[in-house]
DNA sequence: ACCCGTTACGTCAACGTTGAAGTAATTCGG
DNA sequence: CCGAATTACTTCAACGTTGACGTAACGGGT
């Protein structure tokens, strides 16, 4: 276990003073070629690397962000968190990540720790966290972006897809598959937030758009899982008729799809079935699952934006929202043989 | 956006030095319970937290770790992260997260940049990384967990779940299950790297103990993909006759039950199948998924065990192989109806 | 009354880096 | 050929903590 070397090793290996090797590592200018060669050499031979600990004390800049999200294991955050880190390491800057497994307490506890390590700021995936731990944080002097809600709050900035545009998309492109009773699977958990149910307002708006009757016994409420999906279809079946069916997310659809198969209906001639957030898994379901893409890469770049602007600016900037994008795949088009 | 404040105003505020404000933050003992008392009001007061950058400077312990990873939107790695990430939170360390998406230049960049974070260890999952790159920054220091794969070297440590015998298991499981010709679909990368071939060792050790026959034919190998799967196994069913299936992954598995749904095949009467990791998703498929299934906390545990015995020891350690356990699901169980 | 040990602090330097300010040597315009 | 500007450095302090060491006050045994 060698230790590390320093810019004072460099420096004596060099014959200049730590200072000049600094200079020529953070290429700031102000040196000779020849020295600039020299000190190269030096760095080489020693194995040096700058330590960031140091440096982040004094610049209070670490080069570091946090990211904190319910549970990395499902494959919506997963592959959000995907998106942040690409783009964070396209940035330069390396990513924490932290989980809080709906615990309000754990999104707390997780916050104080990034902040103690002066993160440059932390991106955090409102979904079932505590929004008064995340202000109180805010107002300490951590610079946040909240995702996939809008929160209006000083120094904080947010950022979210459209939901609610996604979801009348969603419907209206049923609709134009040629479904006429299209039904629906939401989230129980909706209630939770009185902000939340966008899917469902998107749903009605396509519903009056396209000058189709609301009928609200089409409308499930169900836990945001597969399982949840089933379920939810299975009581769908018993009793009503339907031709087309948004779900919740994507895993809500792959349920749907396993209780629709189980009962003999065809996908998607006999229901056209669209889902959420276009998982990577969608491509690879049979039929391949339709879905709602929100654009991952695009929300981690926005995010870094909204932080750095909280960087200069200071103040808490306009909510931004990102636009949905339907894809059609084997489940919903080609419906009429 | 208030400047953080120190150590320094906390002793001014309670009327005594810096060094004792520190003593109680860190509960070092040297201090009268009145003393206590003023500090923590102080602290209370002026929201005081302690820096990490600066005592991580001076203590260098950073309490942070590394995880590096191929790719985190593969569930067998998130849900492997997530097992770490657990560990690291409740041993009150912060995990930085990175992927090398298969890149050997990446590997190295991102481990340099970890090391320059002075991070208390970093754990590797090798699967397509530059094993060389790995071994080059233990030398130069950081303290390196492979989890994974066996990693025979100076300076890291090894940990790996006992894939050949989970493989053997599963196989043995299919066998019992009346089983009586066995295919099986591995993955061709596994070519890249000699040491890799465990799951065909258990495959063939298995048929062995049984005393059935080793048709070369009856193995494939494919992506380690949903579609891998898929493919794989329709050029399986062109010819074939077989009974079992063991897949490289669930998610061949996945692929290897929709080819043989497709084909008509009934999952378990027809074709056992068994697929490998037990990812969550395993139990919401129709039929259920057998799989293998790794325990993913205990290797979180168990990897950080590591890296503080190389904190501690400095040399090497013994590899550590963790036992794995066949999950019997619906694709293969009561097939005899 | 004296010494010694213990308790409860305080002082100072160091961790490795960069910002601010200083200083020689060189260049340049007139 | 002189003063001013520029270049290429160096020196020093500071970032916020903790390790090492110093010290004043107190208590107790003799």
């Amino acid at each position: 276990m060698p230790a590390a070397s320093t810019l004072h090793d460099v420096a004596k290996l060099a014959g200049v003073s730590p200072r000049t090797v600094s200079r020529v590592v953070n290429d700031e200018g102000g040196f000779n070629e020849s020295t600039r060669r020299k000190v190269l050499d030096a760095i080489e031979k020693v194995g040096y690397r700058p330590n960031l600990l140091a440096r982040a004390l004094v610049t209070r800049r670490t080069g570091t962000i946090g990211l904190v999200l319910v549970d990395m294991t499902d494959p919506y955050f997963a592959e959000l968190a995907d998106g942040v880190q690409q783009a964070a390491q396209d940035r330069g800057l390396t990513m924490f990540i932290a989980q809080h497994k709906g615990d309000p307490a754990m999104t707390a506890a997780v916050l104080d720790q990034l902040a103690s390590f002066a993160v440059d700021g932390v991106i955090v995936y409102t979904a079932r966290a505590d929004v008064g731990a995340v202000m109180a944080h805010a107002s300490a002097g951590l610079r946040i972006v909240v995702v996939d809600q809008i929160v209006q709050a000083p120094g904080i900035a947010s950022l979210a897809s459209d939901i609610l545009g996604g979801a009348e998309a969603a419907v209206l492109h049923l609709i134009d598959q040629g479904c006429t009773r299209v039904a629906m699977v939401g989230n129980v958990q909706s209630d939770q937030s009185p902000l939340q149910p966008r899917r469902e307002s998107g749903y009605r708006r396509a519903l009056q758009i396209a000058g189709l009757e609301y009928v609200p016994s089409l409308v499930r409420r169900g836990e945001p899982t597969i399982e949840g999906g089933r379920l939810a279809v299975q009581s769908l079946l018993q009793g009503e008729e339907f031709d087309g069916l948004f779900a919740y997310n994507d895993l809500v659809a792959i349920g749907a799809m396993q209780a629709l198969h189980a009962a003999g209906r065809r996908i998607p001639q006999d229901v056209a079935v669209i889902g959420f957030d276009d998982i990577a898994i969608c491509e690879a379901l049979v039929p391949p699952l339709s879905s709602v893409r929100l654009n991952r890469r695009l929300i981690g770049e926005r995010a870094l934006d909204l932080l750095e602007a909280l960087s200069v600016g200071g103040a808490s900037l306009e909510p931004m929202v990102l636009a949905t994008e339907v894809v059609g795949r084997g489940s919903s088009v080609n419906r009429l043989r």
